[in-house]
Parts: structure tokens; sequence; C-alpha cells
RNA sequence: GCGCACAUAGCUCAGCUGGAUAGAGCACAAGCCUUCUAAGCUUGGGGUCGCAGGUUCAAGUCCUGCUGUGCGCGCCA
């Protein structure tokens, strides 16, 4: 190893406070069990300390004396008085109490929330960055629509999740890979490739009539196939299917990739990696994985049961090539080749994962659509197997998304078409607004997407709403430049300011809120789930304009004021502190905030 | 029939991997603009967390069994 591959370690301030305050807890109880007042090797990792439910228990809570009580030997009241004479030591802590069955609250110094603000100001966008991941690569596989058609709604949710979690991820340290995987090896791209070549003879002329059944009818292969005519001209007509197919085929998933690219990144999303099946199968990955898993004893011919109380029509027992999913917690064990000897999907999806494996992710996440429910056991199954259990696969299920317009259900009227298309939906509402209405709600919970709410300018519309907190931030902003004409509103001079002025209950408990944010960044990637970083925007642009609003009444919790400069400097500390946790909370969504609402 | 997911206020949904008296918006009722953007805010009523057991100091959260809904169920991807 060179001397330069070392990594130079920037010890930075732990932003998390929570983080800083569980570590005091943990010291103390060092502390005690130097003292022989503890039994050494207590497991202090269950130790949390957490937001108290309600603002009147104090600053943060501590189960520490609950977790630890049964194999320290003694009770957790106990315990929690001992432990708060060590805690109540640290000069930040102003008092502890013990409630309950065991809590410990801690009343903190305001200064510790006000200090909070200057960790924002000078972090900025980096504010709550996380070396939770430590670096360890994750791969997030999204989207890998099938290039058969136009991106719809559906699609969408897939794509804005994926990116949201990979940017998240990153945030909280992974080293992520957005990836994705091209089905373009199977029958699906064939009927593309045979649908593309009726679309082909029809731009020549040609009266093709219906499309068969059987066939692609969308009208998007049109243009495609007057692409192909122009390139072609009549010759593909003269060659026999074996020869114009692939040529048609890798023309058609070519255009169609290519359109699907188009609408990611017209919606903010980018892959690392495109993967193509075709060549995955071509290079013989699939008949490495296939031998690893002979070599593991792990395949056999088998014959599988019918499923019970539903038997095809066509059943008929016969031999397969079978993987032994349910030695890893399977249902039943799944074949790997069809009776024609080629491979199952499953098994191009086997030697996918462990490519994904061999090129060092262990940690891997895939992003489906709820009707892939069926396929996650199998496919943990066998990334087990193959990987002998060193590599973890999270498989992130969506579901639905129904587009409405005031209540009304849209569907395409062009036939066959009865998805709305990603394209539509961007064109007539924008990208800032589909990708955090996508994560408005948990993945596993079907989504309504209505045009109509979506671009409505009140409190109903969680966008507009937390763009209007942003937005306002940025006015007043730019009042107080006015107001004071030379003042220097940079967030480099705003985190100087005299933060010790702002005392209110109101604003410490705003404080108290901003302070959270890299609490929940961690906590979110943890769970893999983007949509608590929407919620929690939610709830700071809420507490944002409730303390707006009060200082209509109460001009003490105003932000301008027109005499008194410190007192105003002290003021936008605290609301472009805000601005910035919304600004990294829109980061971590791929949504760019406005500076303006028009 | 089997598997997986979901079930929380009238409605739409959160609930920070087991914490204290279960939250928010909408709707309903009553209020607030000579204010840095009222495109907003305040207060109030509203709950057997689908049902029944279990695990422990503690269960909406974990386990088991039911009920309901959705998805899937040998050569589709």
């Amino acid at each position: 190893m060179t001397r330069c591959s070392i990594p130079i370690l920037i010890q930075r301030y732990d932003m998390n406070i929570f983080n800083e305050f569980r570590e005091v807890v943990v010291k103390s109880l060092e502390v005690m069990v130097a003292a022989g007042n503890l039994p050494s090797g207590l497991d202090f990792s269950r130790i949390a300390m957490e937001p108290p439910r309600e603002a009147s228990h104090g600053d943060m809570a501590t189960n520490a004396a609950m977790v630890l009580a049964k194999a320290a030997g003694c009770k957790p009241v106990d315990l929690a008085r001992a432990l708060s004479v060590e805690l109540a030591k640290d000069e930040r802590v102003v008092s502890v109490d013990i409630a309950g069955p065991g809590f410990i609250n801690l009343k903190l110094q305001p200064s510790v929330w006000q200090n909070a603000l200057r960790g924002i100001l000078s972090e900025g966008v980096r504010y709550g960055d996380s070396t939770m991941g430590a670096g360890c690569h994750v791969n997030v596989e999204y989207v890998s629509a099938n290039p058969t058609g136009p991106m719809h709604t559906a699609h969408a949710r897939g794509a804005v999740f994926g990116d949201a979690l990979a940017r998240l991820l990153q945030k909280a340290g992974f080293d992520v890979t957005k990836e994705y995987y091209v089905n373009d090896a199977g029958r699906q791209v064939e009927i593309l490739g045979r649908s593309t070549f009726l679309r082909y003879k029809e731009a020549l002329g040609e009266d093709i009539g219906e499309i068969p059944p059987g066939f692609y009818p969308g009208e998007y292969l049109k243009e495609i196939g007057v692409k192909l005519a122009q390139a072609h001209g009549e010759s593909l007509k003269a060659l026999p299917e074996e020869e114009w197919l692939p040529l048609v085929r890798g023309f058609a998933i070519s255009e169609m990739l290519a359109e699907i690219k188009t609408d990611l990144i017209s919606m903010g999303v980018n892959h690392d990696v495109f993967t193509s099946e075709r060549a995955l199968v071509e290079s013989g990955a699939v008949e490495k994985a296939f031998a690893t898993l002979v070599e593991m004893g792990l395949v056999y011919e088998g014959v599988l049961e019918p499923p019970r109380g539903k038997t095809p029509e066509d059943w008929e027992p016969r031999p397969q090539t079978l993987f032994r999913a349910t030695q890893f917690g399977d249902d039943v064990d799944r074949p790997l080749k069809k009776s024609d000897g080629s491979w199952t999907y499953f098994a191009n999806d086997i030697a996918y994962h462990f490519d994904k494996y061999c090129r060092g992710f262990s940690e891997q996440i895939d992003v489906l659509g709820a009707d892939h429910g069926g396929y996650v056991k199998r496919m943990q199954s066998a990334l087990t197997a193959i990987s002998c259990g060193k590599a973890r696969l999270d498989v992130k299920l969506m579901q639905m998304v129904s587009t409405l317009d005031n209540g009304v259900p849209v569907r395409m009227s062009k036939r066959a078409g009865t998805f709305v298309t990603l394209r539509d939906v961007l064109d007539r509402v924008g990208r800032d607004v589909v990708r955090f209405i996508m994560l408005t709600r948990r993945n596993d919970q079907t989504l309504e997407f209505d045009y109509a709410k979506v671009t409505e300018q009140s409190r109903d519309n969680p966008v507009f709403y937390v763009q209007y907190a942003y937005a306002r931030c940025c006015s007043v902003i730019r009042n107080a430049a006015e107001m004071f004409p030379g003042l220097d509103v940079s967030a480099a001079e705003l985190a100087k300011a005299d933060v010790g002025r702002l005392g209110s209950e109101e604003e410490l408990a705003l404080m108290r809120q901003l302070a959270l944010w890299p609490r929940m960044v961690e906590a979110a990637a943890e769970a893999h789930e983007p949509h608590r970083i929407a919620y929690y925007l939610m709830e700071i642009a809420a507490a944002f304009h409730a303390l707006w609003t009060k200082g209509r009444e109460d001009a003490n919790l105003r932000f301008l004021y027109p005499d008194d400069m410190p007192q105003t400097v002290a003021h936008l500390a605290l609301l472009a502190s805000v601005q910035t946790v919304l600004a990294c909370g829109f980061d971590v969504m791929g949504v760019v905030p406005v500076e303006e609402m028009r």
C-alpha cells in the first residue's frame, strides 16, 4: 500500500448533538464502572438519547437506566439516580430529572441550541453529513424499466425514491453506486423488435391494419419505425427474420433507452451504471454463477409440486433444473432453466446480483414495483447462498401511483395506454413537484398524485408549503440587506452573531427542531426511508410559519428590527439556519429550492 | 389453497427500528391582517392503533392465530 492511498482523516465536529450527549452518558457510565459502582462488561449499544415526547420533559431523554438495570442487577430508578449525579457534572446540563419507569431527562443550557446555529451556518449544505456509513459500498438499483415503452408514473415513483435514497445514503457517509439494469434480453424485447418491424413497414407505406395481439400497439413505436425506414430503406424487408430481428430489436432498444434516459435526466435522475442483461449473459456470467451454485451443491434436477388450490390448466409434472432456495428461507425451490435449456430470468438475475457482489457490493438495494413481491425471498435466498452469507439485499417495493385531476382519475385515451406517461406529468407540473410529492408517502403505501392538488398554492400542498417557507427566509434576508445597507448577510458572517439573544421559548423550540436534522439523516438512511426527510421538512416549515405569525402579535418575535442591528443579525442567524436546513433536506430529495414565490 | 405486504381520528396519512398521556393536515367549531409575502397562523372537540392471545420494566411498533384489502404463485421480465 502506498502512502498516498491512506485516507487523510479529517477530524470533524460531530454535528449530531444527540450522539454527543449519548457519549456523555456512556462516559459517565464508564466512570461508574471504574469506580466499582457498576459491573463491567455491560452492553451499551441499546442506549438511546432522544428528544423527549413532550417539551415539558426537558431537552433530551435517555433510556440508559432501563436498558442496563437488569444486567447491572439493580432497579432502573436506582441506576438512574446514580447516573444522574454523574450527568449533572457536565456544565451544559442545567438539571436532571428521573421520570416514569426510569427515564433520565436532561434540561440543557440554551447555549447548546444557540451554538447549534453556528454549526449549521458554518456547515451549510453539508450540515447533517454523517460518517455512519463509513464509506461502505452500497449499490442502489432502481427504475430498471424495460426498454419496451415510455416511462409512466409508477416508474417515476421508483426513480425518485431510488434517487433520493441514494442521495440520503451518500449524506450518511456511504459510498453509493446508482445502477440501472437494462432488461434487453428475453421475450419482451423480441416482441418490441417485431412490433417495431411492423411500424417500419408502415413507415414504408404498407397498410399494416390493426396491430395483432402479441405485439405492442403503442403509437410511440411509429417514430422508431420511421427512423428505421430512413436508415435502411426497403432493404430489411428482403431479409429473413433471424437477420432483421437482432438489428431491429437492437435499434428499438437503444431508441427506447435514449428516451427513458432523457426523461430521467429531465427529472434530475442520473445513474452511474447501466448494466445490460444481454451483455451480462453473453459474458458468461450466468454460467459462472450457475457453476458456483452447482459447486455448493445447491442445484439439482427435480419436479415441483403444482401450486395448491390453483392448479394451472396445462399443469404437468416435469423435471427441471432447480436451485435449493428452501435452504435459505424460500417456500419452494426455483427453476434456473427453461425446458428449452435456456436460462430463466431468475438465473440471469442471480448472475447479475452475483456480479454486483463481485464488484464489491455486499450491501445491495433493489427498488422494485410491488408486483415483484413474490420475487423477493428467492432473490435474497440466492444472494445469501452465492455470497456465502456475506452479501445483503434489501428490496424496497413501490406501491402504485394513481394519477388524478381534481379527484377524477386521469387515463390516457390512446388505446392500450392506460398509464400516464412521465413526460406528460413533467410537462404539466415540473420536476420538483413530482420529486417532492413522490416522497410524501411511504414506499409501501399507495400514492395519489392529483394534478390540481400538487400545484395548488395552499397549506394542503406540501410542496408549496415547504417551498414557501424557504422563499420567506430569502425574502427577509433580502429585506434586511435593504434595511441595513452594507450589512453582510452571508452565512459565515451570521455565524458570528450574538445568538445568545435568541432566548424565547418559541425560538428555542425551533432551534431544537433544527438540531434534529443530523439525527433524521441517520435514522432515515438506516431505515432506507427517504420519505422521512419530506415529513421532517414539513415540520420545520410548520414551526417556522408558526413563529412567523406570532411575530405579528409579539414584536419581540420578529426577525427584523429597524432600530437594532445586532438584534436583527441574531435573528437572521436563526432564519438563515432554517433556510440552510430546508436546503439540506431539498438537496437530499433532489428538489431545487425557490427563492421567490410568484 | 400457499406466500408477501398493508390495516392508526369522519377523510388522507405520520409515528424517529420497544419508551412516558398515540400525532399532523383536511373537514367541523371559534378566532387573528395599520405585520419582514394572510399564498399564512391560533384555540377546541374527535381514538378499543382491524380482532384475540403472547413476549417484558415498557407494545401502534416484536411473536402466534384469526378478519379484511392489495400483490404474487413451474419455462413473463
